[in-house]
DNA sequence: GAGCAATATGTCGCTATGCAACATATAAGG
DNA sequence: CCTTATATGTTGCATAGCGACATATTGCTC
């Protein structure tokens, strides 16, 4: 696992990513990252019920409960438009960021 | 400026990099981060000097006090041996963790 | 020689956030 | 029944960047 430290950044891009083409729910989410990654990245409950709620809170997705016979109750969040924005924003951060590191550190491509 | 957290990770693999080819001192540090960022990245004294005490505590850095005529008195850190092995292992971490979130935000060059 | 910016180091308290540990509940398979 | 996977939730702890503040020296301008 990564430092805990270098996760707490990237978060919320992750979220708004992934459910930025269809609505998803917390534990899809989870496993999404951790397969997706390869097992490099990995987010608790602890940490993602509370970023959900978070981004929830700041309008940035919108949850709504789901319930279908033979299944646990599941709450699916979507992007919101002004979700949308934030990630467009939070993708030009990241690209930033990577390069800043990446020209001090002499590590030039990822 | 970026998010506060994203710079969490990566303060480390900042400082361990530029004390890795000549001895460098705190303010020279943070105005070196600034100047190669091309201020994206900018880090307070506040976050800095504690890092850096921090560094040298785990003995991945070694501070040295150099006094000169006409010039405040400063603290030069080099990389220890140690401080070599993190350096390198740090700059795995990064790359892995660059890919891992490009993989999923859907980002795919830097 | 008064004033100010740049250089250089340092501290206190606040805040944000991932996580371990714990907790609850349903469905499927043996 | 019992275990595993699914699914959501909370409490308290640890970490680390930063705003604000503080001190001191050098060099430049007026």
């Amino acid at each position: 696992m990564l430092d805990r430290e270098l996760k707490k950044g990237s978060a919320e891009l992750l979220i708004l990513s992934l459910v930025e083409d269809q609505p998803r729910h917390g534990y899809d989410l989870s496993k999404l990252i951790e397969a997706r990654s390869e097992g490099v990245l990995k987010f608790r409950v602890a940490s993602l019920y509370p970023l959900l709620y978070r981004l929830e809170k700041r309008g940035w997705i919108a949850g709504r409960w789901i319930e279908k016979a033979g299944q646990r109750r599941r709450r699916y969040y979507r992007l919101t438009p002004a979700g949308a924005g934030v990630l467009a924003s939070q993708r030009d951060t990241w690209r930033e960021f990577v390069v800043a590191i990446n020209r001090i550190t002499g590590a030039e491509h990822a």
